[in-house]
DNA sequence: CTTAAAATCACCCTAAAGTATGAGGCTTTT
DNA sequence: AAAAGCCTCATACTTTAGGGTGATTTTAAG
């Protein structure tokens, strides 16, 4: 049925039209009274009348159905807020831990001489893994290597 | 007012209804005829009759009105997919367009000999462009040099 | 226990990257 | 017109990166 009533002046507009029609009858009563046993057709006015008036209050309170409506906004963060390490890519290319770590290091800038402080090895073995890094990735440079490791999610 | 009347079946109920209500106030009019000019009465109760069956009429025709509510859902995107180029740090870091030129092909792993290639300059020029890049944005390397431009949106 | 992969390191060599300095030509600004 | 900035190029030099080969030790898997 209907509910919520938003406001009251529809409700005043309902009674005032229901009066004034009343009245119409009314008078209309009087004046025809000559048409006897017209009441059949009298009752019909009616009911069609009052119908129409039903039907446009309802139409004048029936509320709107809500429905919401989901639209994507884009977002843009930097990649490295939310990184996932794709792991399909890493096993195709069968990437070890340890050249992986390399990969990462050299993606944030490091010389293979800083990695190798870093990692407590020599520089000679930063060298062996990032060869066959290169090698693994099918890349000629470490510039390459970690354009390709960011672009398959290895690196952030 | 009412538009697209969806089915025939609601008509139909509607006419039907309106038969019944007829024909029982017909037996009441046959049946309380002692009732003597109750006739305003008579009229105010086919009135408020018609006028809950339009209302529920019109409730059942009238088509949902659709409000449509948006809510904004979050979606992460790479920040690849639609670069702009943050003028601002660039202008605080004074780059040239040769300069960001160069940086940008050396984040797509690109050599020094590859981009003088690229641009039609010799391999010094490149140097030279690295070199004030490297000044300008204080790093000592091209590693470093596309992170810190990745980092502030002077490359994509 | 044995085998394979991974990690480590060394040596040598070449290629590429990066630094320093100077300089000429061009455009814009003062 | 002069100054400043940019683009260009060269030469010389140092440093770093990368390739090739070989070898030892660890570690993981069968």
């Amino acid at each position: 049925m209907i509910k919520n009533i938003r406001n009251y002046k529809q409700t005043l507009v309902y009674g005032i039209s229901l009066a004034v029609l009343l009245l119409l009858l009314r008078w209309l009563e009087l004046r025809y009274v000559i048409l006897a046993h017209s009441f059949e057709i009298y009752a019909g006015v009616i009911a069609v009348l009052f119908t129409a008036l039903g039907v446009w209050v309802a139409l004048k309170l029936n509320k709107p159905q809500v429905l919401t409506k989901v639209i994507e906004k884009e977002i843009y963060l930097t990649a490295a807020a939310n990184f996932v390490l794709n792991e399909q890519q890493l096993a195709k290319l069968k990437l070890s831990a340890r050249e992986l770590e390399v990969l990462q290091l050299m993606a944030v800038g490091k010389s293979n001489q800083e990695i190798a402080d870093q990692l407590f090895v020599s520089l000679n073995t930063i060298k062996t893994h990032s060869s066959r890094l290169f090698e693994k990735m099918d890349v000629k440079r470490r510039t390459q290597a970690i354009e390709l490791g960011k672009k398959l999610s290895l690196i952030p």
